[in-house]
DNA sequence: GCTTACCGTTAGTAATGACTTACGATACTG
DNA sequence: CAGTATCGTAAGTCATTACTAACGGTAAGC
C-alpha cells in the first residue's frame, strides 16, 4: 500500500473514527457499528477501504468478521511525513552555515 | 491546527502534489500553478486550504504572494500516527509476557 | 431444516468538494 | 496615471463520495 490511499482512507472523519474504534482491540463490525452516528453498512464500507489502504486487517470467526489494526500500513505514511522533517533540518542547517538559497 | 484538518487538506492528490511542489523551496502561486493540470485559481484556493491547516504560510512579496511549507503543521499528524506505533509495541510486549486479550 | 446473527454489495439519493470562468483588488513599472 | 502582473474570491458546473434501505449469502444454534 502507498501512503496516498493510507491519507485518503483516514481523512474521512467517520472512517477515521472507526479505525480508531480499533485501538482497544478487534471488534466485528456489529460491535463497531454500536453507538456510531452511521448505519452497519456504512462502517462496513469504511472497513472495505481500511482494508483496500492496508491499514486493517480482517479474519472470519463464525459469521462474523472480526477486524483489527494493522499498524505497518502507516509506514510509508509515517516515512513521508519524516521526509518534510528531513527537508526542514537541512534547511536549517544550510541556514546555520551560511546565506539561505530558496531556489535549489 | 490539528491532525484531522492537516489529514484533510492532504488528502487530496492536487493539493498534495502543490504541497510537495513546495519542498524545493518558497514559490509563488504563479510558478506552483506553471506545469500544473488545474487553472491558477484551483492552485491558490488549494493553498488557502493548506494554509488554513497550518502547513504553509505566505508573505506578500510585491503583488506576490509567496508560499513555503511550515512543516511544524505536521507535528500533530505525526504524534497522532505515532500513538499507532506506541499501541502496537504494547501489544507486542503484552504478547511476549502472556496471552493477548484482545479487549481491554 | 428453520431461525437468528452477521455481513458485503447494489442501487439510489443527497451532500460535498474540485474545478473553471470572470471579476475586482493590490503592487509595480514606465 | 495607464498598463502589466499577480492573486483571492464568487458563482456555477460537474464529479465524487458518504450514506441508506433492501437483499442475498454464510455460519451457528436448536
Amino acid at each position: 500500500m502507498t501512503y496516498d490511499t493510507a491519507l485518503a482512507a483516514l481523512a474521512d472523519p467517520t472512517r477515521r473514527a472507526v479505525f480508531e474504534r480499533l485501538r482497544g482491540g478487534a471488534r466485528s463490525v456489529a460491535d463497531l457499528a454500536r453507538g456510531m452516528p452511521v448505519s452497519r453498512p456504512a462502517v462496513s464500507q469504511h472497513l472495505k477501504a481500511l482494508k483496500e489502504a492496508g491499514l486493517v486487517r480482517d479474519e472470519p470467526r463464525g459469521a462474523a468478521r472480526i477486524y483489527r489494526i494493522h499498524a505497518e500500513g502507516l509506514i510509508e505514511l509515517r516515512a513521508w511525513l519524516d521526509t518534510f522533517w528531513d527537508d526542514a533540518l537541512t534547511r536549517f542547517k544550510a541556514h546555520a552555515e551560511g546565506p539561505d538559497d530558496d531556489h535549489a
